[in-house]
DNA sequence: TTGAAAGCGCTAACAG
DNA sequence: CTGTTAGCGCTTTCAA
């Protein structure tokens, strides 16, 4: 440490520069001064190593080029920068493979926990429990896996689904249809029950299309929705489960003339800062992302400064809220 | 290093496992496979101090929840994960002492280049200065400081607001109104000067309304784009620098039941994925981000691999795309 | 082909 | 209050 300048120990600047209670008042001064005029920075990995902590955090998603997403960065951010950690963020691209080697690779002591939303393809949950079984605490916010014995933030996606659901129906909507957005991530299960449960009760036929599973590249999910709007069957109105499927939908009922929300009522879960000023304006099902991250973010560093709480599971759960906009009038 | 009970040395060990040439090929069959067995991930961080390099980079920028800086990010993301780096985000909301902070902690070691985007409210360039002068690889991606002598990647901003403006008189525009975004940004004087200069080379006069400075808070600059729609002296076009001015031109015309195009016509530099699906749909100057997060990424690692690169300053410009939508119809 | 030893920059434990 | 020593987990000579 170039600081010795001073003919002060290392022990004794490094403690000087943690502000330790055990130095004198006049050396801590002298030590800060030069450290500032040497521009000198401590390294972090020498402290890591020492410690055996590494002051960040991983956080492991899809994509950031995602209303929802990107917002709950700027949350987990917010709440990190208060704490004094670092947040590296990890990109998936919805790659199951990715998201494992990503995992893996945070047991090498790099990170002190890992927030997640799993991939879409995301079948097994191997990876995941490797890590919680090496002791890092992990905490799920929105894509969670129900069986994965770890805390959890999500938000209600039962009922927000199940309402909107019912928005529709007293819209005298009569073929109602619900965009899928994956077969194994259970918000999106939830959300689909909560749309199936809501037609039930109300006494709305379910037919096989009435769901519509629409995984894949744009293009697929494209083409399933243009087949869907096209057919002589068209539904009255769709709720599309998630924010991709809702941009395409609107697309489609623009190439071919369908007028929402007269022909097509649509609702969407989605976080857009623009579903006011769209085409028509967008009946939304918004999900508080920034709060979201904040809180996953709290739930983490509660395990990481307690190993104590880390065999508490919690499940939060925060609400959506439905905005009714020109789409659904 | 637990893989000793091959009665082998951590050395050897270590050898093993990045495939040395000097080591026997039973010996490495051995330890990898033991290595696998016992799920064992090298730390990385022991592994920075040693070789001196963390095999990590810094991506400072404002704010993910921005259309374009997460297509940056994500093509940032990708070079990166190609060579085998890790890139740690560093938000700054726009805001100069956070930037100088997080470029402060980027000369710990921590990271071997930082790529960055510089914050609204940054007027001193020392702390950029400062990274330069530690040896540290340091490329601008679009908000770049001009007065820095290092590498950077930008847009035509001249050029395209130059053929925005003209596409708007194309349109018999009188009053064309530019909305600044920053006073000091280069790239944002930059698109102001091709405003300026398309407005003089076709005879428009450019009065002290024809440049609308949103500075500070949505609502600050709502409110002047309030002030300035419901003046008697209305522009009939407006050119917005950037994304987060637009939905709002769009949200007081629509409050102010102005139409646009017929009484407003608007153009915007953004990304915004529903550009085409606003109402109107927009016309856009939209920045390659994606790409740009590519290549400036691959500047920083030329830079940070070869030593001898980093002397050459590049000015990589890559062209911005119009497309014309029913905005300017 | 393998291993012993040194050391990256820091902090914790313990003496002085 | 300050310093000495040891060692975090790894890689790199250099020697065997």
């Amino acid at each position: 440490m170039l600081a010795k300048e001073l003919n002060l120990s290392v022990a004794t600047v490094s403690k000087a520069l943690r502000d330790s209670y055990e130095i004198n008042v006049k050396t801590k001064e002298k030590v800060i001064e030069l450290a500032r005029k040497l521009n000198y920075i401590p390294n972090p990995y020498a402290s890591s190593l020492r410690r055996k902590n590494s002051k960040t955090i991983a956080v492991v998603l899809p994509d950031v080029a995602d209303s929802f997403f990107s917002l709950v960065v700027n949350g987990i951010h917010t709440v990190a920068a208060e704490k004094g950690y670092h947040a590296l963020i990890y990109l998936t691209f919805e790659d199951f493979q990715k998201e494992a080697e990503i995992l893996r690779d945070c047991q090498s002591g790099r990170v002190d926990g890992v927030l997640i939303s799993v991939s879409e393809t995301t079948t097994s949950l191997q990876h995941i429990n490797q890590v919680i079984a090496s002791d890092i605490p992990l905490v799920f916010f929105d894509r969670a896996c129900e069986d994965c014995k770890v805390s959890q933030v999500i938000t209600d996606d039962f009922d927000s689904c199940y309402a909107a659901a019912e928005l529709l129906i007293s819209k005298k909507c009569k073929k109602i249809c619900f965009l899928a957005a994956s077969s194994n991530i259970s918000i999106f299960k939830k959300r689909e029950e909560g749309f199936k449960k809501a037609m039930q009760d109300h006494k709305h036929r379910l037919s096989a299309s009435s769901i519509q599973l629409c995984e894949g590249s744009p293009s697929e999910s494209m083409a399933i929705i243009r087949r869907l709007l096209k057919s002589k069957n068209r539904p009255d109105a769709i709720i599309a489960s998630t924010e991709r499927l809702v941009t395409e939908v609107y697309r489609v009922a623009q190439e071919n003339k369908i007028q929402i929300p007269k022909q097509l009522k649509v609702i969407s879960f989605t976080n857009l800062p623009t579903a006011d000023i769209l085409s028509p304006s967008l009946t939304t099902i918004t999900q508080p992302a920034y709060e979201m991250g904040r809180q996953a973010a709290r739930l983490l560093f509660s395990r990481i400064e307690k190993p104590a709480n880390r065999n508490i599971i919690e499940k939060m759960m925060l609400p959506s809220l439905i905005e009714q906009r020109a789409s659904t009038a």
